[in-house]
DNA sequence: ATCATATGTTGCAGACAACAACAAACCTCG
DNA sequence: CGAGGTTTGTTGTTGTCTGCAACATATGAT
C-alpha cells in the first residue's frame, strides 16, 4: 500500500499529542487522554511508540497524592527535534537552536558592522548545526511574502529572494518572517499574550513594523509595514519615495538612545523635547488607529524601542489612538509592553519552526 | 461503539466530496478520484452512498468521445442542503433560499421604511422556509463580531446582538456577517475573483464598509469600517464622534443619485462638481492606502455606490493610493469592480453558510 | 470483430481507534 | 496493616475504513 488509510489518522494523532507536550510542558497520560480526546489505549500506544522513537521520555511512579494508580508522566526529548531560529538585525544576529518543548540548546549571538551581509553572517552562526535541525526560520524586520524580503527599511533591502540567498550560504531551506510577527508568535506561545486572539506587535528598530497574529499563528502577509503609513499627506519625504510617513515624521527618533535622551531632557524640563516626545506619540498613536481600524486586534504590544516610546508617550499615543479609533475597537483593546523583551522575535521563529513541523506531519 | 475510528475519515471525505461538487459543479467519478486524491472503490462506495440518501443524482452513459468505458456524471441535487441568505440593508431586504449546488430555488425582496425594524421583517420574508434550510445566515453593513453587530452607520445600531434577535424572531440560529465581507465570499466564489488570495471588498451603502477575505474565506474580524478611517486628522465631525472620518469627509456622496449627478454636471463641465467627485476620490484612496498598508491584499473590488465613485474617480483614487502605499503593494493590486453587481453579498452568505455546513460535517 | 483503454465493482487485507475486561498501583479508613 | 475504593495502564477483540488487485463493463480504434 502506497498510501495506507488510517495511518493519516494515526500521524494526525501523533502530531497532535508532539504538540500538546510541546506547547504545554510535560502531562501526565491522563491527562493527555482528556486533552487529546482519545481512548487511554491511543495514548499509550501512541506514547509507547514515542517513546521508542525516542522522542518521549517517560518517567513513570510519580505519586499524585490523590487515589488511584499514579499516571506516568510522559516529557518531550528535547534534543529528537530541533528548530534553528536565527534573528537578523542590521547591527547583529543572533542564532537559536531549540529542541522540542522548547528548551533553547545552543545559542550565541554576533555582531555586524554597516556593510557585512546578514545572510553569509548565518551561514557562519549557525555552522553545522542548522542542518541537523528540522526546520530553520529567518525573522528580519521588513515585509515579508513568501520568502522574500519585499522592502526593509533597516536591512535597505527591495524585493531580495532571501530565502534562496539563505538555502545557498547554508545549504538548507529557510524559511522567512519579519522580526514583528515573529516577536508576536513568541509573545502568543512563551509569553504572556496567549489569551489575544488578535495580537498585533509593534517593532521599532531601524525601521517600523508591525505583525498580526491570530489565535496565534501568523497570517499570509500579516506582515504590516507600519512605518510607511502615511499620517501627513504631503509631509517630510521618506526614503521610500512617500511623504508624510511614519517613520519620516518620526525621523528624530529613529534610534532608541535619542529617546532615552528625550526623556530625560523631558524630565528635567525641556520644553523641546517634551514637545518632540509628545508629537512622536501623537503620530504612532494616529498611524496606530488606521492600523487598529483595518485590522481590530484586541490587543497591542510595543515592542524594539517603541517601548521606550511607549512607555514615556502613553498618554499622547493613547488619545490620538483616541481620535481615530471607532470606540468599540478600543474599548477591548489593551496596549501593553512584551514581557519576553527583545527574546521575543528569536522564540516566535522557532515556534513558527515547530508550527511548520507539526503541519507537516499531519 | 459509540464513536467509530474511522468513521471520522468517512465523513471528512464525505464533505469533501460534496463540497467539490458543491464549488465545482457536476463532474465525473474519474475527476472526483482525481481532484480528493482517493481511490476509485473510495469514491464509488461514497458516491453510491450520498446517491442512496438523496445528496447526489447520478447519471450514466455519457459517451465523451474518448476511448474507455464513460464515466458516470455525479452532480448535487439542490433540494437536498439548503442554506436561507438575508441581506439587510436600510432600505429594503433580500431574501434567497440556496441549494446545493449554488442553485437559488427561491427569492423575495422587500422595501424597508425608515423605523421598520430588518430583524422583524426577516422573520415574514423568509416564512417557514428559513426553518428548513440546514444553515441561515444574514449580512448586513457595520461591524460585525461573533453575532454582534458592534457598529453600523447605515442601521444606526450600537452593540445589538442581532444572532440574538433573528432566532428569537424566526426560531432558528442565523450567522451573522457584515455585508462586505459576504460580497467578497460571493465574488471571490461566484465571481471572478477565485484567484485573489487576498481579496478586499469595498462595500458603499449608507455608510462605507470593506471585508476581507483571504483565499476565499473570510476571517475572524475581517469587517473593516472602512468609513471610519480618519483622512483629516481634526476634520469635519463624524455621527460616531470622531472627527475626519472617510464618511463624514465625503458626506456629499452618502446617496449614490449624488455621484450620478455629480458626474452628469462635471461631464457638462460643472468645475464645482468635478472638484468635489476629485477630493472624494482622493480622499478614498488616501483611506484605501493605509488600509492597503494594514492588510496586503493584492485585489481591490469597489462595490454598491463606490462602484459608481471608483468609475468615475480612478485617476483621484489611483494617484492618491499611490502617494500612501509601498510601491510594492501597489504594484500585485488589481483595483476593479464586482461582477456580481449587489447580487455579491446574497450569493456571499449563502456561500458562507454552506462553508459552515461543509466544516460542520467534518 | 478484436484489441486497447478507461472506468465501475467486488472481495480481501492492512491499519486503526474504541471498548471492555483485567491488572497494577495508589489512597483511605477502620 | 489489610480490605475496599479509585484511578490508570495493558491487552485482546471488534467494527470500520481505505487501498489494492482482479474482474467486469463500455466505449473507440484498427
Amino acid at each position: 500500500m502506497a498510501l495506507p488509510p488510517a495511518v493519516e489518522l494515526r500521524r494526525r494523532n501523533r502530531a497532535a499529542l508532539l504538540e500538546q507536550l510541546h506547547r504545554h510542558g510535560p502531562q501526565t497520560r491522563a491527562a493527555l487522554t482528556e486533552a487529546l480526546e482519545l481512548n487511554r489505549s491511543t495514548i499509550g500506544a501512541l506514547a509507547t511508540d514515542l517513546a521508542e522513537s525516542g522522542h518521549l521520555q517517560e518517567t513513570t511512579g510519580q505519586s499524585t497524592g490523590s487515589a488511584g494508580r499514579p499516571s506516568t508522566l510522559v516529557a518531550c526529548v528535547p534534543q529528537s527535534i530541533t528548530v534553528a531560529a536565527v534573528e537578523i538585525r542590521a547591527d547583529r544576529l543572533r542564532f537559536a537552536l531549540v529542541g522540542l518543548g522548547g528548551e533553547v540548546l545552543e545559542r550565541s549571538e554576533t555582531a555586524l558592522e554597516d556593510g557585512d551581509d546578514p545572510v553569509s553572517a548565518v551561514a557562519v552562526i549557525t555552522g553545522g548545526k542548522a542542518g541537523d535541525a528540522v526546520d530553520a526560520v529567518a525573522a528580519m524586520p521588513g515585509l515579508v511574502d513568501e520568502g522574500t524580503v519585499a522592502h526593509s527599511t533597516e536591512l535597505g533591502w527591495v524585493d531580495r529572494d532571501v530565502a534562496a540567498d539563505l538555502e545557498a550560504a547554508t545549504g538548507r531551506e529557510w524559511q522567512v518572517v519579519d522580526t514583528a510577527t515573529a516577536a508576536a508568535v513568541g509573545e502568543w506561545s512563551r509569553g504572556d499574550a496567549h489569551e489575544a486572539r488578535k495580537l498585533l506587535y509593534l517593532h521599532g528598530g531601524r525601521g517600523l513594523t508591525a505583525g498580526l497574529v491570530i489565535e496565534g499563528r501568523s497570517q499570509r502577509g500579516g506582515s504590516i509595514q507600519l512605518g510607511h503609513i502615511v499620517v501627513e499627506p504631503g509631509g517630510r519625504e521618506c526614503a521610500c519615495g512617500l511623504r508624510g510617513c511614519l517613520e519620516a515624521e518620526m525621523e528624530a527618533f529613529v534610534f532608541a538612545e535619542d529617546i532615552e535622551n528625550a526623556t530625560l531632557a523631558a524630565g528635567m524640563g525641556d520644553a523641546a523635547a517634551r514637545d518632540r516626545l509628545r508629537r512622536s506619540g501623537e503620530d504612532l498613536g494616529r498611524a496606530l488607529g488606521a492600523v487598529v481600524t483595518a485590522t481590530g486586534p484586541d490587543e497591542i504590544l510595543f515592542g524594539g524601542w517603541l517601548r521606550e516610546l511607549y512607555l514615556s508617550t502613553a498618554a499622547p499615543v493613547r488619545s490620538a489612538l483616541a481620535e481615530t479609533t471607532l470606540p468599540h475597537l478600543r474599548s477591548k483593546l489593551r496596549l501593553r509592553t512584551p514581557v519576553l523583551g527583545d527574546e521575543g522575535a528569536l522564540m516566535g521563529a522557532a515556534e513558527t519552526g515547530f508550527a511548520a513541523v507539526f503541519d507537516r506531519m499531519r
